[in-house]
DNA sequence: TATTCCGATAGTGAC
DNA sequence: GTCACTATCGGAATGAG
């Protein structure tokens, strides 16, 4: 295979083979990781039976409320994949458990955009900078999956970038001669004999819009290059730009924090993520920028 | 010939059997006028000798101090007209003598849209408020001027919309027994023996703007049912249906009106000029119905 | 602060 | 307050049968 174009390589194509070994992804079944990531096949979570959910009929009870009073609101779209992640609708289901479903974003805003779903109805409309702010377990639980799937979503990167990067240069060729030799090693064994590469990890970031405007709670987990035909307008942009996204690594916010009050933040700047030249209301002039940036930063 | 098609009968096809005997056209050489409304021929102004004109030197050089010191501003696209009219710019110049020129406008805003242009420099960058308001001899010409164009309008209204018209159909079938008889009037005695027929001079608006974006003084003669393909946005409508335009008959204006200062005009409501419905900002609703209204209005 | 469509609004550059 | 082009800003609908 020779290399892919780099209009052509987006197509998430990781295998179990390109999982790196510091991403515990043993923890939650990796092969449905690899294989919903490839939006071809899902499991059924063990614990989907019919009966062994009280909250599945209130759930139920809910969607048809909702649309018993007219039509659905487009604001309640992550519904399906919190109650029905088996369905694994529109191919976008990455992993579930009980507690929670990852799915890629429908209108991804980066080369990497995972959404985490926590499942427990109670938790649907909670604000989220309160939530993590106030429940130390919840954000611990959090904190969790997203470490292991910023390591996914940096494995994702590398899939996508890796063959352009000078920095991942090292890597690359080792994986490429540990692979053609006669006696490759195991996948859990390989990411200790490579060198390290690129830090793809420092290119992904995780966080909550401060006023979300998808109904049910969302964690998103991006690379923070915003290279995106779904990037379409100012708010786009400087919801992940600003700090109207508020980072994972930023909770608990203290009490009173201004973080839950920004105010205009529409009427903000849009700068560049990567060398801070300020745009102002020029959309059109950023996104122009942006690829160029865009250029430069995968072959760092 | 049968019936034109309502949208394709707008090219001016006036010829001097059209003309209404109560247009003193004898005073400014009929002939010139039907053939420029035909965009087809032009007569030199009689005074148009090289060496009689001092404003002419002093035009140019004007002229060549506007272009020397960059590109000409389109604000001035005027003045090609009101010192060439004998090349006819754009087959444009509907008549001329050695004080107006008279032209139909290049993006008409109406179904008959003429501008009376001053050729006395002095004239060109009078505020035409003030003008008008205060030189008594130049309103009296300006208004000799504007009640003869006004019956051409009314001519060429007729010749456009006449055949759909209920009112005008006394005149269109007494004009047309008149034309197939065998000895049929002479053109200028046609008038007297003909039925008055719709009286398409009260579709006619005469005026100016207060505030003009073309830099030379100019004098609007417009139909008033402002269906055109140029009407493209909100500031046109308004400059013409509102208090904007200060039509001829309003002057001289009284010292210190308030006319001279109409404030925030584009911030105004859209009214139809023809039933009064409000459309607010709601631009693309107005012409929609302005169509509806041209549809009634020919049909008067 | 979900997308999409449509339209109103605003700035520019023309030459 | 020209036109024409681009782009920004703003509201409203948004499904399913």
């Amino acid at each position: 295979m020779g290399p892919c174009p780099s209009d052509s390589s987006k197509q998430p194509v990781i295998t179990a083979e390109d999982m790196p070994s510091q991403a515990p992804a043993s923890q939650k079944r990796p092969n449905a990781f690899t294989e919903l990531m490839n939006a071809r096949a899902k499991k059924p979570r063990p614990s989907d039976s019919p009966s062994d959910s009280p909250e599945q009929s209130s759930k139920s009870t809910y969607t048809k409320a909702k649309t018993a009073v007219g039509f659905s609101d487009p604001r309640d779209g992550l519904i399906v994949y919190i109650e029905h992640p088996e369905r694994n609708p529109d191919g976008r289901v990455v992993e579930y458990d009980d507690d929670f479903v990852v799915i890629r974003d429908k209108f991804p805003k980066a080369s990497v955009h995972l959404l985490i779903l926590p499942r427990d109805p109670s938790l649907y409309f909670r604000h989220p900078l309160e939530l993590l702010s106030n429940d130390p377990a919840f954000l611990s639980k959090i904190q969790t999956y997203v470490s292991r799937l910023t390591d996914l979503a940096a494995s994702e990167l590398r899939r996508q970038y890796g063959a352009d990067s000078a920095s991942d240069a090292p890597y690359q060729s080792a994986l490429e001669a540990m692979m053609s030799s006669p006696d490759p090693p195991s996948p859990s064994a390989r990411a200790a004999l490579l060198p390290p590469g690129r830090d793809w990890r420092a290119d992904v970031v995780a966080g909550v819009h401060t006023h979300p405007s998808m109904n049910h709670l969302h964690i998103h987990i991006l690379s923070r290059e915003q290279h995106s035909p779904w990037v379409k307008h100012k708010k786009h942009y400087l919801s992940f730009n600003t700090s109207f996204l508020v980072q994972l690594h930023e909770f608990p916010l203290e009490e009173g924090s201004v973080r839950f009050h920004p105010g205009k933040w529409p009427n903000w700047d849009m700068t560049c993520w990567r060398c801070g030249q300020n745009f102002g209301n020029q959309f059109k002039k950023l996104k122009a920028h942006l690829e160029e940036e865009f250029e430069t930063w995968k072959r760092e």
